[in-house]
DNA sequence: CTGAAAGCGCTTACAG
DNA sequence: CTGAAAGCGCTTACAG
């Protein structure tokens, strides 16, 4: 019932306090005998280091919190899943902070705070930075995934929105496409301004038509279905679209089917991230890959880059994405010329 | 840089630390003076009390450790958003424990232990309970979701497998099926076994047959696919299928879909959990609600009352499901006769 | 109502 | 190599 501490083992091993707590630090300087007794001693007990005290004392608490959106989509699970996984393995824990419902003194960067954590990852795209600044006043390094902020202990982390809007912008044009569409959700994230305007720079000068959709309210499947519904009821249609994210996409084929629209044939459509749910037979989706594990590596690398010297100066990482083509796009003609 | 402490507010408002304290544990005895002083104080300096220290000193961290599985499911990924939106309403945070990749000492609950956290929440079906008890010794409740382990200390919240086995067999029965399947982890949770349990007991005496599947391997939409494919490729194949959970009916649904096997005419299947997609037009799935937030909030119930009262014996509770009709089963004949 | 003191479980200089 | 002491930031009896 009594927690076993230090003490205890000190005492069960016969030696001190100072003792016990180097050889479980792994400080140097104790004899092969004294790590021995000590040892035996903590497992005889059962004993395992309070973090609190470690924490409380130390420079680390191996604590570090994410502040992480609704999870509404699947990658945001899966980065969730996998960094848990990874920093494990460094032996640091997640401490989650709920972004929504937070009240006027609870951001997750005052949750950090508390708790001593040893950094935070922002990847909720819509969380208000006002707070982060009390974070870096505390040392506390700040990784914001999928946005960019410049500011003294903010490291930045996110996809190469550009480069995946212009391959994107470019298959629709070899195949063929005329009336182009953006799907996103109205500019709110900074990713979502970047693919929009990347997509546009792509487009520009090849004369096709760019129309701007904005998806209002959640994200979830029934909006997007509403919404892509809409979209494509019009006469005066758009024939691709390339969406901001796989769970728009999604949406749009639905949309597109329920109206009797071909796709590929008559209407395409290329989505972002290539969640485990794209490559499903039902969806066969196109679209740019964004790899979790290479995001959780990039936010890794940074996290201990900064650990290790918090007073560099701050990162900006691109994160390499890719083009995979599925089903909801055309074949590009073999001999076809380019734009 | 330095972190501000209770001293600095103490010396600032000019009273003891012991003042400073007391009002922000809202412990009874402090002058309207004082407590005005002191959160001046507080807030000039921009004080957060220290967890760290709170916990180290006081009873509660406020830290809940959720052991999650790896989030294949979305189910996983709605309760753990829900739970941690929830806890946050109470004051308290999640700290997540990676169920993958533990070493030999590494495992949830002695990370909960290591954190002091105030309570375990297993969510992990297939974790292994050997470290459990670690945690009850030193008084620290553990509650398990989906699974029954009678234990003192040892709470457990679960689905009415029974009652929702028994509806997808009273469906699938009624609705003209005669060779039914269970598709599920070959028993691997409790859940699964449950859920096999109660579908079979519901058919003894029906007269049909029924034939128990189980995926083998990763339960990713592609492995699930394969097996189903595997199953519905054979002659004598079921005509009607119940599966553990909505993502093994999807891949079920995909397979019956590239060999031609119209749904629900010549093959009807029920999903379970209910996730979001289940209802997405592509799927239109027929399966057992079970409601995440009804969940959480028996959960949060079980987690109180232990807080409250760490000796009192160890609580079960079934949480409630409900059949959703969708699509992937037929209608019941109007004036069909009951079996 | 308020303050001085002990203690939570650890680590880290500092002596020996 | 080893131990005694101070201190991390708090709370909780205990006096006043």
């Amino acid at each position: 019932m009594k927690r076993v501490t230090i003490k205890d083992v000190a005492l069960e091993a016969g030696v001190s306090l100072a003792a016990v707590s180097r050889v479980f630090t792994n400080t140097a300087g104790s004899s092969a005998r004294m790590r021995e007794k000590v040892q035996k001693a903590a497992k005889d007990l059962g004993y395992r280091p309070s973090m609190l005290a470690k924490g409380l004392v130390g420079q680390r608490t191996n604590l570090i919190t994410l502040v992480s959106g609704r999870m509404a989509d699947p990658f945001d699970a899966l980065f969730l899943d996998r960094l848990s996984e990874r920093l494990a393995q460094l032996k640091m824990r997640l401490l989650l902070a709920s972004s929504a419902l937070q009240g006027p003194n609870e951001s997750g960067f005052f949750q950090a705070l508390d708790y001593q954590s040893d950094a935070v990852i922002v990847s909720a795209g819509t969380m208000s930075l006002d707070h982060s600044s009390a974070c870096v006043r505390n040392g506390l390094p700040v990784l914001l995934m999928g946005r960019i902020v410049e500011q003294p202990g903010v490291d930045c982390a996110l996809a190469d929105n550009r480069n995946g809007a212009r391959m994107a912008a470019e298959l629709l044009l070899r195949t063929g496409c005329s009336r182009l569409g953006y799907l996103g959700r109205g500019g709110e994230t900074f990713s979502d301004r970047e693919r929009f305007k990347g997509f546009a720079d792509a487009l520009s000068g090849s004369g096709t038509d760019l129309k701007r959709y904005a998806l209002k309210g959640s994200p979830d499947n029934e909006n997007v279905f509403r919404t892509a519904n809409t979209i494509l009821s019009d006469k005066h249609r758009p024939d691709g679209i390339f969406c901001s994210s796989d769970s728009l996409a999604f949406g749009v084929i639905e949309a597109a089917r329920a109206l009797g629209i071909s796709i590929p044939d008559d209407f395409s459509v290329i989505g972002f991230n290539n969640v485990p749910q794209a490559g499903w037979r039902s969806f066969q989706l196109t679209t740019i890959d964004l790899s979790v594990n290479h995001c959780i590596e990039t936010a890794i690398e940074l996290l201990n880059r900064r650990l290790e010297n918090s007073e560099r100066c701050p990162l900006i990482r691109r994160i390499p994405v890719e083009l995979v083509v599925r089903g909801t796009t055309r074949q590009i003609p073999a001999g076809g010329k380019e734009s």
